[in-house]
DNA sequence: CTATTTTCGTTGCATTTGCAATGAGGTCAA
DNA sequence: TTGACCTCATTGCAAATGCAACGAAAATAG
């Protein structure tokens, strides 16, 4: 006889990989929406340029460390940084003692481009904890948790 | 005089959007990865699939349907489908009270993947769980924040 | 010092995506 | 009933993506 399949009962609202993947979505709609209208930055443009804001002045930075660092492939970092320099916010040397290495640095354009978009993502993250209230530092702990899980 | 730009300190892997991103896409690819390897299911298709064994039998699910109820772009959804259909997961049937709608409907060999594919997930969502111990009240109460927000 | 292996960044290519446009069907008001 | 609007699903197209392959450069072995 055929058997019918037993479908097991599942509830695709109560499954943390795909709510996470939604609030996710959500979230970095609202705000790159803003960069790319006000500014016409991508997400993996910005990332980079948070990147390099941060490791500003004294460390060298390459498309191999931003990989590791902000969790895109390389190929993705590669044609962002292409494009950031193309509209000159960013510019590429080679590093000198490494040939294979490109050193990505912003360019006063750039700094000048991080004063006015920082302060629109600390904003954001303020409005964020504001609608997390209380349930903030639990839902931070959990992140954490999820992050640095290994492999 | 030329003015350096104050840009504001920022970290990046405190900033919420960020950490979601990266543990959305985390998560989904870990799953994702079975679900190609295995059954050669993508991720919009698979969202289709549950949300189709969820509504099984009775009600008539349209595209439009599960774009709102899925967060996906109903040209996502379209793809998925046709792809379902390709490979005799699901059938579109045109519904006959309004024409415009596509009724889809899993068939017998996609409830069969779905009994395969279905305790994948519950497994998934036990780590998970597992993993976040004590602090899955606390995430789940802040990620029902962030999905709950109106707009 | 050569020869092999590994690392780095870019690029080619096939696939996926988002968005706008399209066409077919329905609704509603005059 | 007819004409103007709205809704649904699909599709065309340009852009973005992931992956593999590549060339150049460095590290390592012999």
């Amino acid at each position: 006889m055929t058997e019918t399949p037993h479908v097991p009962d599942f509830d695709l609202d109560g499954f943390t990989p795909y709510r996470l993947a939604v609030a996710a979505q959500k979230l970095s709609e609202q705000l790159a929406k803003q960069y790319r209208v006000q500014f016409g930055i991508s997400i993996p443009e910005w990332r980079v340029l948070v990147h390099l804001s941060r490791a500003a002045g004294n460390v060298a930075v390459s498309v191999r460390d931003i990989e590791a660092r902000v969790a895109m492939e390389k190929s993705k970092v590669s044609r962002a940084a292409s494009r950031l320099e193309e509209n000159g916010y960013i510019k590429k040397t080679v590093n000198d003692t490494d040939r294979r290495l490109v050193h990505l640095s912003l360019t006063d354009k750039g700094r000048a481009l991080m004063a006015e978009l920082l302060p629109l993502a600390i904003a954001f993250q303020q409005e964020i904890a504001a609608q997390l209230e209380e349930t903030m530092t639990g839902f931070e702990a959990g992140l954490d948790r999820l992050l640095n899980e290994d492999e």
